[in-house]
RNA sequence: GUGGGCGUAGCUCAGUUGGUUAGAGCACCAGGUUGUGGCCCUGGAGGCCGCGGGUUCGAUUCCCGUCGCUCACCCCA
């Protein structure tokens, strides 16, 4: 029997655990800072909620199965299609804007590298129900407070920020036909990582030839607004919304951790508009997060549309450079009182005094084995105990119990009353 | 998918030019100290040396295969 967990899972053991519980702490708090609401769906959904045509990678990495009545499954990629599945079941009881986060497990089957795992946490942030880029402002806000908590600045890290329609005002003068748009952005989302030779015949096959993608390539180089605002004219919606949302984050003091970037495109065919990830300024990792507005994925299932935008953050990338940048703390356990009882026949007034002190709320370690006291004390240093709470023969029949601080060494009896 | 590195105690690793009983540190247990921790001392337990085959009088060591882990490349959110 391999003890081992499968390729590209993780255990978390205690230690793990407390680290991991410190990230998401973070997650929860941000979201609660911003208003956000907790919401959860099946890590298993129907296989259908998550194929889409557009050439996706994520859709290929989908971990598949049939169960025994001969549904088709998948473990969910992402968190997206079962928020906007849960939005529609609700038809239009659901008071909008919905503003929900989540910190889902999410999965994929591909193959391993450094920092790449078949499985990560992500945390999702999204707003449904707002047209206006004042959410995107308001998501990037949040990405910003997320950042600057754990101790990284706007020189760590850059976001990233595009808008899809100025690609998509591109190839509408390139009569491209609209209805390759999401596919196309897929294509160009490769185009900066992978030979382009690779990709033209699929290029080709959208309406793409060699001149249309040189065309492209042009207009996705540019790191300002103005050079593209004269390519796709000057109060084309996609330059307006830019223009409105960078005031608005120079409103919210974030345009320091902004950087508009053309090529951004992302590889997920859904999104319609701004579109953004996260990465760190000199140390060389995948995007820390990403996301953007996705108006149509409701129409996609059959439902009406209502405008969405969010981001998904992973566990992994991010866990990776606060470890390079020392900020990742390493948390002991949170026990407050040992309690330890010098004799068997003390085995129930030590039970009352443990429960006495978790009435009140404190952690309390109960000794459960006939143990020598210091035993008791090897363990309290290991638990990271405060105090140790010994129930002893004479003080217990003065209705007391002997306490020592683990820290300073004092000690006093108290009373049951007094603990 | 290609190439490299590594698989020896719970963990991190040493070692064996092929030879009797495979080592260390940390961790664990016991004792020194029958009612007081961190330090120290002494002792103990713990190994199909990844798995299978080959060569050999003899393999943890050499050879072949295989599985696992890992890094780089390839590919990609």
């Amino acid at each position: 029997m391999d003890l081992a967990p499968p390729r590209g899972t993780r255990d978390f053991y205690p230690q793990d655990m407390r680290r991991r519980n410190w990230l998401f702490a973070h997650f929860h708090d941000v979201a609660r800072l911003f208003g956000f609401e907790p919401y959860d769906a099946p890590v298993l959904e129907s296989a259908g909620l998550f194929i889409r045509k557009a050439g996706e990678e994520i859709v290929d990495q989908l971990y598949t199965l049939n169960d025994k009545s001969g549904r088709h499954l998948a473990l969910r990629p992402e968190m997206t299609p079962s928020l906007a599945r849960m939005v529609l079941q609700k038809g239009g009881s659901l008071a909008l804007p919905l503003k929900w986060y989540s910190v889902p497990q999410c999965w994929r089957y591909e193959r391993m590298t450094r920092g790449r795992r078949r499985e990560h946490y992500q945390w999702n942030m999204d707003i449904v129900g707002v047209d206006s880029v004042t959410a995107e402002a308001e998501l990037l806000a949040a990405l910003v407070a997320f950042f600057e908590r754990v101790g990284l600045s706007a020189a760590d890290v850059v976001i990233k920020v595009s808008n899809r329609k100025i690609l998509q005002a591109v190839l509408e003068r390139l009569h491209v036909p609209a209805e390759h748009f999401a596919a196309v952005c897929v294509l160009v989302d490769k185009l900066e990582k992978v030979p382009r030779e690779a990709i033209m015949a699929d290029m080709a096959a959208l309406g793409l030839d060699e001149a249309k993608v040189d065309r492209v390539v042009e207009m996705t180089s540019f790191r300002a607004l103005a050079p593209l605002a004269a390519f796709v004219g000057d109060q084309h919606q996609g330059i307006r919304e830019l223009r409105r949302f960078w005031t608005l984050a120079e409103e919210y003091g974030i345009e320091d951790w902004l950087s508009f970037d053309a090529s951004l495109v992302r590889g997920l065919a859904y999104y319609t508009g701004m579109v953004f990830e996260a990465f760190s300024r000199d140390v060389s990792l995948r995007a820390l997060c990403g996301g953007g507005r996705y108006d149509h994925l409701l129409s996609t299932f059959g439902g009406k549309d209502v405008p969405a935008c969010g981001f998904g953050f992973g566990d992994a990338v991010i866990t990776e450079l606060l470890a390079e940048r020392h900020l990742l703390p390493d948390p002991g356990p949170q026990v407050d009182d040992v309690v330890f009882a010098y004799a068997p026949e003390l085995r129930g007034a030590a039970m009352q005094v443990a429960r006495r002190l978790r009435q009140q709320g404190r952690s309390v370690d109960l000794i459960l084995e006939e143990r020598r006291i210091k035993w008791a004390f090897r363990r309290a240093d290991q638990t990271g105990a405060r105090r140790m709470v010994l129930v002893a023969p004479d003080e217990w029949a003065a209705g007391q119990v002997h306490v020592k601080d683990l820290s300073t060494g004092q000690e006093q009896n108290l009373s049951l009353e007094q603990l």
